[in-house]
DNA sequence: TTAATGCTCAACTTTTTGGTTGAATAAAAT
DNA sequence: ATTTTATTCAACCAAAAAGTTGAGCATTAA
C-alpha cells in the first residue's frame, strides 16, 4: 500500500464509517460522554470506545477526562485537509464544465 | 455496522485509499487506460482493476471500452455529497469560532 | 469500606480489504 | 490462423477492521 499522506488517509478512513459520522454529527450539538455517544447504537461500550479512538487519532475529536467520565469534543481543523482535497477536485470539474459551456456558446 | 448513507460510505471509503486518490489525481490530466494507471504502482494489473472497480462503484470514475483497452474518465458529481458533508462541518466550526470572536470582542 | 458506574484493555472471532496468481476472453497485430 | 496485448475473473491469502466478552482501574455513591 502506498503511504504518502497519512493525514488524508486517517481522515477519510475515519469518515468512511457511518457510525463514526453519526457520532461526529451528534457532537455538533455539544460535548458528550462516551456512554451518551454509545447509546443510539446497538454496539458495545468497548466498540464505541474504539470508534472514538479512531476519531481521536484522526484529530477529529478530543477526549477529556472529567471525573470518572470522559467528555468528547469536536476538534476543528483536522477536516480541513480532506475538505481542501475535495474542493480542489470539485474546482477541476467546475472549470472543465465552464470550458465546455464556453465552447458550446461559441 | 449502520448503513444509512451508502453514497457517503462508498465515496469516503474509495477516497480513504492513497492508491485510489493518486489514480484520481492522475486522471485529472485526462483519460487513461487501466495499464497506464497501473504503471506508477508496484501492484498487479488485477489489483489495479479492483481499485478502479471501487472507484467506479462510488461513481468517481467511468470505464469506457475502447477496442481491447478500457479508458477511464473522471466522473463529476459523485464527490459533491462528500464535499457538502465536510463543508457543513466546516461551516459549523466557522460559526462557532465567529461566535467566540464576537464574545471576546464584547 | 464496599458497591456501583464509566471507561479502557486484552484476547479473541468474523468480515472486509488489498493483494496475489493463473486461467479466460476479446481485440489487434503478425 | 496464431500470437500477443489488455483486461477481467475466480480462487486464494494475509493483514486490518469492527465487533464481542470479560477483566481491570479509577472515581463516585451508599
Amino acid at each position: 500500500m502506498v503511504e504518502y499522506n497519512d493525514v488524508l488517509n486517517q481522515t477519510f478512513r475515519a469518515l468512511a464509517d457511518p457510525t463514526r459520522r453519526a457520532m461526529l454529527e451528534d457532537l455538533r450539538r455539544g460535548p458528550k460522554t462516551i456512554g451518551a455517544l454509545a447509546e443510539p447504537f446497538a454496539i458495545s461500550f468497548a466498540a464505541t470506545s474504539k470508534h472514538l479512538g479512531i476519531l481521536e487519532d484522526a484529530r477529529l475529536i478530543r477526549r477529556e477526562k472529567q471525573g470518572r467520565e470522559r467528555l468528547c469534543h469536536l476538534e476543528p481543523g483536522a477536516m480541513q485537509e480532506a475538505k481542501a482535497w475535495l474542493e480542489q477536485h470539485a474546482a477541476f470539474w467546475n472549470s472543465a464544465l465552464e470550458a465546455l459551456e464556453t465552447a458550446l456558446n461559441e
